[in-house]
DNA sequence: GGAAATTAAATTGTACACAATTAAATATGC
DNA sequence: GCATATTTAATTGTGTACAATTTAATTTCC
């Protein structure tokens, strides 16, 4: 067995698990709203930025249309937003949120709480903010994006 | 605008982000394998430990049956593997590696060391070590296993 | 030793991810 | 001003993820 090949040496293997083991923690809390974690996602960016096209949100979460405009209809159908052409650019797609997507921003504010509970991050915000930007500048050198 | 669910705070979002980057960057390398990224960690088990049962693959990947079944036939039908049942115990499948399978390890033992390269760990290799330990013990913690 | 509980895989159904292609709208260059 | 290139979403097809159920084999417990 080749020593650098161990499961348990690889980052990306720790990453992979990490990311997917988050994913199931949140579930109970996001199946509360009827949501997916993706769907989350998109429902953060769009708290912050009504009105952002399918690009934007795909800048923003790294997802292309392929995911987006499937993720998007079920939460158009669930009643959650609305997408529009946009009038001055005819390809762009603008999604803005309904009312009761609004009004969802209010129950989502009790989850990053009871998550960094679960995580044991409560007390530790430097840790966790460490491995945060940790994180993210991995994600920018990963993209190509240089830092 | 709620401040604690802007996505760039989200410790999960920086997750996500980096595990997909992360295996995105794998990809052009598993390609040229014929592999997928999670057809690879399947490989880095089985290298390890050939003759895994779907239920030990599940435990150190932290996947079912139900995302393993399918991905293994497909190795199978690659002619990389072969399951069989136990015969002491005929509930458990046992994945084999054929001789091609083996003989996968000698070419994916490059990939370590050009993906090092790739995300900038060379010359940080205690850097990169510290990440994935505090990766893995979130990913115990998130588990509910006491870490 | 046989019913009930447990275990291991497979199956079913839904929802991402993402590469590759398509289609429509806009921008560009000559 | 018009052909060409670019941009934006949608579509198509493959491969995970994962919850929930099913099936078959083994244990347990009386």
């Amino acid at each position: 067995m080749t020593p650098e090949l161990q499961l348990d040496r690889q980052l990306c293997f720790a990453l992979y698990a990490a990311s997917r083991s988050m994913t199931q923690a949140y579930q109970p809390l996001l199946g509360e709203l009827g949501l997916t974690y993706p769907q989350y996602l998109v429902l953060l960016v769009l708290w912050e930025q009504d009105g952002a096209s399918v690009k934007q949100l795909g800048e923003r979460l790294l997802l292309d249309s392929g995911t987006l405009t499937p993720l998007l209809k079920r939460l158009e159908a669930a009643g959650l937003l609305r997408r529009r052409r946009a009038s001055d650019d005819e390809r762009r797609v603008e999604v803005w949120l309904s009312d009761t997507g609004k009004a969802l921003e209010e129950k989502a504010a009790a989850i990053p709480q009871a998550m960094r509970c679960r995580y044991g991050a409560e007390g530790r915000e430097a840790e966790s903010a460490l491995l945060r930007q940790t994180l993210q500048q991995l994600t920018m050198l990963l993209q190509g994006k240089p830092g």
